[in-house]
DNA sequence: CCCGTTTATTGACAATAGTCAAAATGTAAT
DNA sequence: ATTACATTTTGACTATTGTCAATAAACGGG
């Protein structure tokens, strides 16, 4: 009738799920190389809506573009990480910078694919791991329980420390544990009433039962973390370093060798120990810096870490450290 | 010094492996989502070029983009048809059309995840599978074998019969074993000195050890793969028919209920028998098309399969089928 | 050292994709 | 019905990406 122009007014979808459509949309634009124009030509809809589609396609996570991990290992610098501190994995981020969105884009990329159904996975928290659960993309793994291992602490940073444990979970589709109590107290009769109440006991018992565990390591300098973060003064510093203390590892020191210090802090604080780390199937470090180096390979040499996430330049110092 | 625009001509990278400035630019661009002008220019080489290394990024599977499986899954159409059918898995390609590529790309995307190291993967061959196999992207998997899983023929396509197993085995980085004998041979008495010949005792030895398989249906009309490929003259396809014949898988004939028809050719014939499909932990069906529905439908009550890849068109047809 | 060949790179142009404010549609309350 | 509000879609504009023939560097004999 020569007057297609006329068009028929666009109507909500309703014959068929949104889902539906976003797949469809997604299949003709990924796996069968149709342009937008011709997806939009046949949706009957114009081309800025297949725009949309696409994007809340990625969103929803129906999309997923990925780097061969395996690629990644096959790097030079990746291969010798793995070998000089036995690790299983070292995912080194491209670029010339110190990055922490680089390692924590990373991370986020990695993580996924190292959970399976039915995994209960320690996470700590500090701003490396909330810029981890940031970035990651939702991904449902079944029954999968993230547990806090550190207890929480009015942090110095805009996010609350409960924020990582919460993020991942929620992107994940997982349970989450929190812990209800501060990470430090006052004193250590404090941390022994609160350590009897049944809410913190059964936070501990989950702790025993995690097979898979996410953290970063802070510094010892005295604008690291744990300072910070109020987990300890700089007093408490000093009397840790003066005992060789080169990192923290889920607020607890340790020392050159990977070795936890117990120290006056340590009968405070409400929280998973290092040596509860060792064994795991996955031990994720997620971590850059050159402040954190000697921490790092403490937490490698230590026997804490299986996987390894960081940067370029922070692995080539790594590779530079005697050992 | 104002004179910038006096390019240092260009010179081969030979400082960095190949693989590691595609994974760099990768990195920089799906993951960081820098652009190319910007990765050109941290590069210090022309977009053009940043173009080339994500182009062969992706030809590596350095990058791979996929669609999640578990939304293909939670279809209607696709969830119906597991019900009705008793099926782990059915890939319903969107689409108004009946698209051979589309099943190709399809099982093509889906066929890696189900494989696992060990598998031995029993595969056909016909137009469809050869079309799967060439839509294969390149993806390694540790200690797969392929066996062919039909005699060959000079096939009345483009390509050679054992085309589809070899692809396959190539693009996963897998061993292949392929048949060193025709489909169907003129007597019986000749196809039972073949199988005497250790080289095709072995193969049958192979064929015993698959725990996954993928194949197609051949339809029973007179233009069907097994007559055009000479398997079958069409007075044998009328024998069959007329002993309830509705489909064909591996050179086979089977009746409604999927159950093998054994009837003249089969003594003549060197290949599985569908009973031998029957119990796998993946027997992907990848078919299309109206002639197919019937013998899909046999296919699946037979038992034959857990993985149902087809399109929209030919899912509906199935649905529709009484059962 | 020269010269043909191969490969990687580039610039200019064409094609495709993303953005955003405005308009159309749907929804819910009055 | 009518209105106010939220959501979806759109067109026009801008930004980004892909193509391809031309060109420079590396390579491999003779």
């Amino acid at each position: 009738m020569g007057q297609e122009k006329k068009k028929a007014r666009r109507r909500y979808r309703p014959d068929e799920s949104v889902e539906d459509t976003l797949l469809r949309a997604a299949w003709l634009y990924y796996y069968e190389n149709q342009n937008q124009n011709e997806i939009a030509e046949a949706f009957g809809v114009s081309r800025a809506t297949v725009v949309n589609y696409l994007q809340q396609a990625r969103e929803r996570g129906l999309v997923e573009i990925r780097l061969d991990p395996a690629a990644f290992n096959r790097q030079r610098i990746s291969v010798e990480l793995c070998r000089k501190y036995g690790l299983q994995e070292a995912v080194v981020v491209p670029g010339t910078q110190v990055s922490l969105p680089g390692v924590a884009i990373g991370a986020a990329r990695r993580l996924p694919d190292l959970l399976s159904p039915g995994d209960v996975v320690g996470v700590a928290w500090g701003m490396t791991i909330f810029s981890l659960s940031e970035k990651l993309t939702r991904r449902t793994i079944d029954n999968v329980t993230i547990v806090q291992m550190v207890g929480s602490m009015a942090s110095p940073y805009v996010f609350a420390a409960e924020s990582c444990s919460t993020n991942i979970a929620r992107r994940l589709g997982a349970r989450v544990a929190n812990f209800y109590a501060p990470a430090v107290l006052s004193s250590a009769q404090a941390a022994d009433i609160l350590m009897q109440e049944p809410i913190i006991r059964t936070q501990f018992e989950l702790l025993n039962k995690i097979n898979k565990a996410v953290f970063a390591v802070g510094s010892c300098e005295m604008d690291s973390h744990v300072v910070q973060s109020g987990i300890a003064s700089p007093a408490d510093l000093e009397t840790y370093k003066a005992r060789g203390a080169v990192g923290v590892v889920c607020g607890r020191f340790i020392d050159a060798a990977g070795a936890h210090i117990v120290g006056p802090l340590d009968e405070r604080m409400i929280g998973i120990t290092p040596d509860a780390l060792r064994g795991l199937s996955v031990g994720m470090l997620v971590s850059n810096g050159f402040d954190k180096v000697a921490g790092m390979q403490a937490a490698m040499l230590g026997g804490y870490v299986t996987h390894l996430v960081t940067d370029a330049p922070t692995a080539q110092a790594l590779l530079n450290l005697d050992t």
